[in-house]
DNA sequence: TGGGGTTAT
DNA sequence: ATAACCC
């Protein structure tokens, strides 16, 4: 009467995999850029705003989306559709890179486990925390449901693995909570059992809401999203090959053979993409370390000049070296980046260079000398990857291979980088005051 | 269409 | 170094 056990994968797959052990949260915060510069003046916040980045409307509050005003639309198309909307300038990204550090910075004194996504959004594992409070729990004792849960799909309290994610939405509830009492900000939270469902999931209620997952619901959440591309993962290269198979829906790959996906794309990425179609997936949250690289580009209308990518390379420099220096870690490789005017696609290319070896420990002072050699060296390194007549539409600079340096110890590591980032911390948030939160039933 | 980032090959 | 992915 003993069945052989489903022998699936005997391969060294994670045992605590299926069954839907971990707890995933996504925060996705809203609207970032815009909700920085409206904390950096409140006047904004009851008018339409839009963040700018040369002749594109980058990110738009909800005030300005009730205009239609989304993202990456053209200023001149913004203006038509809402001629008094307000416009800062969001090309220097610092403002929002602090912002960002300092989210990731809170969430990670609840967990150890965060890993960021850009800017704006953030992956917890949240597994331990859950697993500390089902462990706690009485007998008899309610739990809570925060937020939306899918489908409005019943949580049934007898399931181990739909009570976590309930006390999980409890958690991301709480994040929320924090980010919004301590740091102004407001976003969504997705609470699933692995990376990939909980981001997408994240969305499904937009402003400042949270969205709970359930096992049971994987499948048809997923055929709701009709669209391959809005699986992470699959970005636009692997949809035009999988349209090639006509292959469009989600549910169409769920469907398609995975031998003739293994024709197309090699067994390791085909299984892959198989997976993810089904909401498998079992990658770890990686938790955040210091950045592994700086850059800072500028676009413009063509230039052709020598003379004009110098000028262009005088104005990025500084900015770069100064970040470098905040860090405290010194670079040992530096690269220069361009797209050529025939922009095909956008496309940029680089070439990277080690840096020579007795400028290195020049990084962390102020330091005159530096400045002109490596712009040297950066000319060089552009003649290198131009041959005579060019135009240009972007430059780009980037220091890598970034080394913590012996006397300095602990610069580089995380406390030293997080500690830094949140320095300035000119508390100019009279947020509302903090309320018991009520579980929205459903809104 | 901007100004960033990471990982896989 | 390039190409893919993410925002």
């Amino acid at each position: 009467m003993e069945e052989p056990f489903p022998e699936e994968q005997d391969e060294e797959e994670d045992e605590e995999w299926p069954r839907g052990g971990r707890v995933i949260v996504h925060i996705d915060l809203d609207c970032f850029y815009a909700q920085v510069e409206m904390l950096r003046n409140p006047q904004l916040r009851s008018k339409p705003l839009g963040t700018q980045q040369k002749n594109i409307v980058v990110t738009c509050n909800y005030e300005a989306r009730k205009f239609g005003i989304g993202k990456l639309m053209s200023v001149k198309e913004a203006k038509e559709k809402c001629p008094e909307l307000i416009l800062v300038n969001g090309e220097d990204l610092t403002p929002y890179r602090e912002m960002s550090y300092k989210v990731t910075e809170l969430l990670g004194e609840f967990c150890p486990l965060v890993e960021r996504l850009g800017f704006d959004e953030n992956f917890l594992d949240i597994t331990e925390l859950v697993e500390k409070k089902f462990q706690e729990l009485e007998p008899n004792s309610q739990i809570p449901i925060f937020g939306h849960v899918y489908k409005e799909e019943a949580v049934n309290f007898q399931d181990p693995v739909h009570i976590r994610l309930a006390l999980g939405s409890g958690i991301a509830w709480e994040l929320r909570d924090r980010l919004r009492s301590q740091l102004g900000i407001t976003g969504c939270a997705g609470i699933a059992s692995n990376k990939s469902l909980a981001k997408m999931i994240s969305g499904v209620f937009k402003p400042d809401q949270q969205t709970l997952l359930l096992p049971e619901n994987h499948r048809e959440f997923l055929s709701s999203l009709d669209h391959i591309q809005k699986i992470p993962g699959i970005g636009s290269k692997t949809t035009e090959r999988l349209e090639k198979l006509g292959v469009r829906k989600i549910q169409d790959l769920q469907e398609f053979p995975v031998f003739l996906l293994e024709k197309e794309f090699g067994i390791s990425a085909a299984q892959r993409i198989h997976e993810l179609s089904l909401g498998q997936e079992n990658s770890q949250i990686i938790p955040w370390k210091p950045p592994q690289s700086f850059s800072d580009e500028d676009s413009f209308p063509k230039i052709s000049t020598e003379e004009e990518v110098r000028e262009k390379i005088r104005e990025l420099l500084p900015k770069l070296l100064e970040r470098i220096s905040q860090d405290g870690r010194k670079p040992q490789t530096l690269r220069l980046g361009i797209r050529k005017f025939p922009g095909k696609n956008s496309r940029r290319e680089f070439r990277q260079c080690p840096i020579p070896k007795h400028l290195i420990p020049k990084f962390g002072q102020e330091n005159e000398e530096l400045l002109p050699i490596l712009e040297e060296i950066l000319m060089k390194l552009f003649r290198k990857m131009i041959g005579g007549k060019f135009q240009l539409t972007l430059l780009s600079l980037g220091f890598s291979k970034l080394q913590e340096f012996p006397g300095n110890l602990g610069k580089g590591s995380i406390k030293f980088y997080l500690k830094r980032e949140s320095q300035n911390k000119e508390m100019d948030t009279p947020r509302a005051p903090k309320i018991q939160k009520i579980p929205e039933n459903s809104d």
